[in-house]
DNA sequence: GTGAAAGCGCTAACAG
DNA sequence: CTGTTAGCGCTTTCAC
């Protein structure tokens, strides 16, 4: 607890480079106007002191905090099952990292928290917000907008109610979807079914479109619910089965539904890809390579996501933070997803 | 970007509820010594201006940020390949909220990102910090320590300069691979390898040594290097088969690496626990319980592990934060481990 | 180009 | 118990 006393001040520098406070503040701040030799004298005092600016007082009149909120918005365990947060924080913390920004993580367990985090985005804390996982009747997105905090959304945002272009970042579920299913249609099948990852996420319901897409006259009775968990996965390929044993590929919502369900194909002596097709959604690796048979999947890239969602925040928040290869504004952002080919399809 | 124009301040506060600033100050910082009259017209207006606190100007003035920083400082990739991070977030999440701080996350990607958070730390940003996954070269704990601010370790930091009474948590690794082994050796196991973790971490180092004092004896051909990942759980598994293709039981560092252990051994058409029982380390559900067979290991609670490390924080800070339930201020915790049995091993 | 001075919104003595 | 007062460390007009 013994404390470094106290840090030096501007007052500190400006007194030992023998200038004034709003001289040191300049060069601090880039040092614009402000003649070379001074530059320097004052560069050299900064050093000597180790002189580090008070971000609080310097808040205090900016009103700008250099930092962001990121908000993972989901009740339940999900989130810590998989890498995904993980590696969209990980996009996301290089965005903020590269533009001198801070990473102010609020982690909400449940309805009471989303007061919580209302208020502290309303508090001024921070200079915007990146929001994942809304469910579609979260009560986040209202407290938010009451907050006036820009906000980029991650995953497009499925409430009802008109808001007005959200901006938001999302991979292309539809679509990779669609090329899952037609990939099991090149292979041959014929009665292919889909489990729905939790149909309160707009993720799970573009996917499930997705299917239908391509399946449009498939037997209603090959599609199922589940919740983007592996025994969700389990107990809906387990229900398949029994309705429709002559099923010959599944597309799941997502990797651990898909491990879920080749299970229960394995449990019940179906070969796969032979008997039946797997294929899954997101590549989360390990899950994906540690199947058995590793999976076919499509991948989304996750970490991109993250970034784009922090860089387009960065944009709003600072004009300057454009990149030239930045597109028109756009309300959403849909990223490309891929196939890849393993062993299950 | 229409912004609410300028929030209310103290002044305004003030002003409506017809006392002076200093009032509304005690109101809003906990009512003590203000009558009660007073203070329910001070809550009114505050309610009614929709008052809050600026965070930067009490900030200047107390000293107090009433934040901390996270510093996940993993260079490579294998962070977000597991959930590992994310469960001890979510531990240190829940413990900072519940005491009204806020979470500062700092993803370091190599080196060059230390001296970043060396200087964010010494920047008086935060008021503490939790360190995880310290490698043993690694520059932060000196930078650290530099800084001046109030740290805890996730895991026993093994530094060899004699860096004095580092305050940690950690779980009990030499315990837990003492026990994995034991279990083992309670099967009828004689040949049983290990696979150690990457060896500049301390957590595998002292497994390695659980393993080391059941098996004092053992083959020292039976201990293979691995890195924490499938691949070199593969590529050690490999190795073990081919100088003893006798073993019949593996302890892996983690559950990762029993995983790709796992997948060699089916390759060489050993059969699990037949064969060869295998254990692991860690516990990671969506692995553990993902495998075939599906994992016997050491579970150690990560999330538990997080709060711990909040806890133990935030009680530095500010020793009204102490729990009656907290122990004696030792300098490391270490936290049990529990054997899970599933049917590997 | 550089310095002097006026706050940003709040807390914390200190009086009363 | 309540109000007055003096800054916390910085940026930012505005003169010089």
């Amino acid at each position: 607890m013994t404390e470094a006393v106290t840090r030096p001040t501007l007052e500190a520098v400006a007194a030992r480079a023998g200038v004034s406070r709003a001289t040191v503040s300049r060069v601090v701040n880039g040092g614009d106007g402000v003649r070379e030799p001074l530059v320097e004298r004052v560069r050299r005092a900064v050093e000597e002191l180790g002189y580090v600016p008070n971000q609080a007082a310097r808040s205090l009149v900016t009103r700008r905090h250099d930092a962001v909120a990121v908000v993972i918005a989901e009740p339940e365990t999900r989130v810590f099952a998989d890498p995904f947060f993980a590696l969209q924080l990980r996009g996301i913390s290089k965005e903020l990292t590269a533009h001198d920004n801070q990473l102010v993580l609020l982690l909400t367990e449940g309805r009471d928290d989303h007061a919580r985090v209302g208020r502290y985005l309303a508090g001024g804390h921070v200079d915007g917000a990146l929001v994942f996982s809304l469910h579609l009747d979260d009560a986040l997105p209202g407290l938010i907008r009451g907050a006036g905090v820009p906000t980029v959304f991650g995953g497009r945002p499925g409430w009802s109610d008109g808001t007005p272009r959200a901006v938001y970042v999302d991979s292309d579920n539809r679509g990779g979807a669609r090329a899952a299913v037609r990939h099991l249609v090149g292979l041959g099948r014929t009665r292919i079914a889909h489990i729905t990852g939790a149909l309160d996420q707009t993720s799970a319901v573009d996917r499930r479109d997705g299917f239908r897409d391509v399946m449009a006259e498939a037997d209603p009775r090959l599609v199922v619910e589940g919740d983007f968990t592996p025994a969700g996965g389990e107990r809906a390929m387990r229900e398949l089965l029994d309705r429709c044993p002559d099923l010959d590929a599944v597309f799941a919502a997502n990797d651990l539904t898909a491990a879920g369900a080749l299970r229960v194909l394995r449990e019940r002596g179906r070969r796969v890809p032979d008997d039946v097709a797997v294929i899954g959604f997101d590549d989360m690796l390990p899950v994906a390579e540690q199947t058995d048979p590793p999976l076919t999947t499509i991948r989304q890239d996750i970490e991109e996501m993250g970034r784009l969602m922090a860089r387009l925040l960065l944009r709003r928040l600072d004009p300057r933070n454009a990149d030239d290869t930045d597109a028109a504004p756009s309300p959403g952002v849909v990223l490309p997803t891929t196939l890849v080919r393993r062993a299950s399809a």
